[in-house]
DNA sequence: GGTAGACCTGGACGC
DNA sequence: GCGTCCAGGTCTACC
């Protein structure tokens, strides 16, 4: 199969944007001398109605050329609707022009790179438990959570569907997948998922307004402040900032800022207000910035070796 | 409306 | 190598 993009996309950039990438099931493989080429392999399962199917996803023409899909086995007509729907999402393709031009005219520093897509999961849901999986834990946490979920709950390597959580003990994720307390607001948040109480059409349409949104997100298991901050970029609404200890972290470290985490995160607000809608990304830009200066292009790192590397005293260096 | 303390896990650190 | 401490965001109880 072969999927059209934006004239500007490019693989490397645009999936080694954000976190997201390094968790499974998703898996980048950088190629060969990687770091001038740019050249690298996108692959994960997706659970299809037909059934799981590995997706691998190439740009071998470079930024602007057609994806190369190869999956592993045969897609059938309505399994090719929703593999579109959901790689068209993950990656951000249906992102317009228009907006990322306007990001970088309001903030000019992405504008070279191109960087301005943030990389994303197939479905709200798979964002909703990441995000969940992010709370009040240390990354490489984050990391065997979801190399857990999958393992043990997602059919074939994918990750699992709400009706598969939903179906299950909270002991018994908190034994096999080791998200402790976060046991039984993930089967919750599975359970309001597969019945419908939560229907993804409605946080992604773009008729509701950010603050609708944020309600009904902040009304849900597990999901504080934090949480429905970043589920609002996850949903393209980048006018909301998820404050946290790498908000304060950047603060200190990058913008030079003194006192307590508390006043920082306020200046660490008041500085990106400025940039109004996009606000998210030029936040997280800054942020990737420090992690690259730290570990090289995001399009080198490994989800094995350096994707597990970004600790708390690894970043405070 | 604001805040202290519990929740659970594993990295960091001291011995 | 082992034991202990502590970070991390959300939730509840309480002031």
């Amino acid at each position: 199969m072969r999927l059209a993009v934006p004239r500007d996309y490019l693989l490397a950039r645009d999936v080694c944007s954000y976190g997201y990438f390094l968790l499974e099931p998703n898996l980048w493989v950088p190629g060969p001398h990687a770091r001038a080429t740019r050249a690298g392999t996108f692959k994960r399962v997706l659970d299809l109605p037909g059934g799981p199917v590995t997706v691998t996803i190439t740009q071998p023409g470079g930024k602007g050329t057609e994806l190369v899909l190869a999956c592993s086995r045969k897609i059938q007509k309505s399994d090719k609707q929703v593999l579109t729907r959901q790689l068209t999402r993950m990656l951000r393709l249906d992102e317009p022009a228009e907006t990322l031009r306007a990001f970088h005219k309001l903030d000019p520093r992405w504008k070279k790179s191109g960087r301005g897509r943030l990389f994303r999961s197939p479905t709200l849901f798979e964002d909703v438990i990441k995000t969940i999986t992010s709370c009040n834990v240390a990354w490489p946490s984050t990391i065997r959570m979801n190399r857990r979920l999958c393992e043990v709950f997602g059919r074939e390597g994918a990750f699992p569907t709400a009706e598969a959580l939903a179906d299950q003990r909270p002991a018994a994720l908190r034994a096999h997948c080791g998200v402790g307390y976060r046991d039984a607001r993930i089967v919750e948040m599975a359970k309001l998922f597969a019945t419908g109480q939560v229907d993804p059409v409605w946080f992604e349409n773009p008729a509701h307004d950010d603050e609708a949104i944020r309600q009904r997100l902040i009304e849900l298991p597990g999901i504080g402040p934090y949480a429905a901050a970043n589920i609002l970029q996850l949903l393209g609404r980048f006018g909301h900032l998820p404050l946290d200890t790498e908000s304060v972290r950047h603060g200190r470290v990058v913008l030079k800022m003194r006192g307590n985490s508390k006043s920082i995160m306020k200046r660490v607000a008041r500085t990106f207000e400025p940039f109004g809608e996009h606000k998210f990304r030029s936040y997280w830009f800054e942020l990737w910035q420090f992690y690259e200066a730290k570990r090289g292009p995001s399009h080198t790192w490994e989800r094995e070796t350096t994707g597990k590397t970004f600790t708390a005293a690894m970043l405070e260096q």
